[in-house]
DNA sequence: GCTGGAA
DNA sequence: TTCCAGCAACGCAGA
DNA sequence: TCTGCG
């Protein structure tokens, strides 16, 4: 495997070159691929670098290298099958990143058990109508009535910046939970706390409808949607990484930005893996409760 | 970033 | 042999 | 069915 066009300028504004992007993912994969293995990928790719044109890719072409790892799912409704690569090594990591990916996204389960998520993601953007820091201090604070409200259900989640704009909760699941069941009940969770600051929160899709309320995304929770696994690079002008964190430690970042490909691994070798109890193994003291009914129906 | 057909 | 146009996703919800 | 959205 050849890696290609190191010296080019992948994020101008910080003058980070494709070498360091190939560099950061080689460093970081430790910590990366554990949340990575076993699920099918869709990439996020930009071969010209950040301000380039970009686009998702999820099938792997012919021209993939026989030694990478792909999986066969049917999509939805076509009589088609897409073949996702998997990374369960570095090697495949790197292939995957020369071709220009920045962000690498996986699905919510694994690949021996597609219809039931071992995990479970709760994107949280703030509206756009915010700029930067303000729009960071409303997703903290919507995270936090997410979690309280999590709390009072049993449930403990965790915390990480998406990198972009806003913030991710996500929890271990045992997989005992369908997609479908896994939306029931976080939709009643989503009910609540929405009901307890429904100036605050909203589940509008509609941008123009959501006005300055955060914007609680659980349209993620679906087979074949995907979710951005920690430590990934995101398309920012300062290549900034989706970073978990602790709760107490939200108060201290500037924005969703605050980590970037640059710093991201000092603090790894201080923090380790904060989501690690999200990698692989599923389960947790964590239990979602379904239905009764439905979940005696399985 | 890679490929196939045109130049 | 070089050049370059075409290509690289898709599910869900609400109207 | 089409559009917005991520
Ligand atoms: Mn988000
Ligand atoms: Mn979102």
């Amino acid at each position: 495997m050849t890696l290609t066009h190191l010296e080019r300028v992948y994020f101008p504004q910080v003058g980070i070159v494709k070498a360091e992007v190939l560099q950061y993912y080689l460093e970081v994969a430790p910590y990366l691929i554990p949340h990575l293995r076993d699920r099918p990928l869709s990439l996020e790719r930009y071969p010209e670098g950040v301000e380039g044109p970009s686009f998702y890719q999820k099938d792997a072409p012919t021209y993939f290298p026989d030694w990478l790892r792909v999986t066969s799912i049917a999509a939805a409704h076509r009589a088609k099958t897409v073949r996702h690569p998997l990374v369960d090594d570095s090697g495949g990591l790197l292939y995957l990143v020369n071709l220009g990916t920045l962000t690498l996204h996986t699905t919510l389960a694994r690949i021996d058990d597609l219809d039931h998520p071992d995990i479970l993601v709760l994107d949280i953007d703030p509206p756009a109508v915010l700029s930067g820091a303000d729009a960071f201090r409303r997703s903290i604070e919507a995270a936090r009535l997410l979690r309280d409200e999590m709390r009072a259900a049993g449930l403990d989640p965790l915390v990480k910046t998406s990198g972009k704009r806003g913030l991710h909760l996500g929890l271990p699941l045992d997989r005992r939970l369908t997609y479908a069941q896994v939306r029931e009940v976080l939709g009643e969770i989503l009910a609540a706390v929405i009901a307890r600051a429904p100036d605050r929160l909203t589940r509008e899709a509609r941008k123009e409808r959501r006005g300055d309320r955060v914007y609680l995304d659980a349209l993620r929770m679906a087979p074949g949607a995907t979710v951005v696994p920690p430590y990934v690079v995101r398309a920012t002008d300062n290549a900034a990484v989706s970073m978990p964190v602790e709760w107490d430690e939200l108060d201290t970042l500037e924005h969703a930005g605050a980590f970037t490909i640059r710093d991201a691994l000092p603090r790894l070798e201080r923090t380790g893996d904060l989501w690690a109890s999200l990698a692989g193994a599923a389960g947790s003291g964590n239990r979602m409760e379904g239905d009764s009914q439905e979940l005696d129906s399985e």
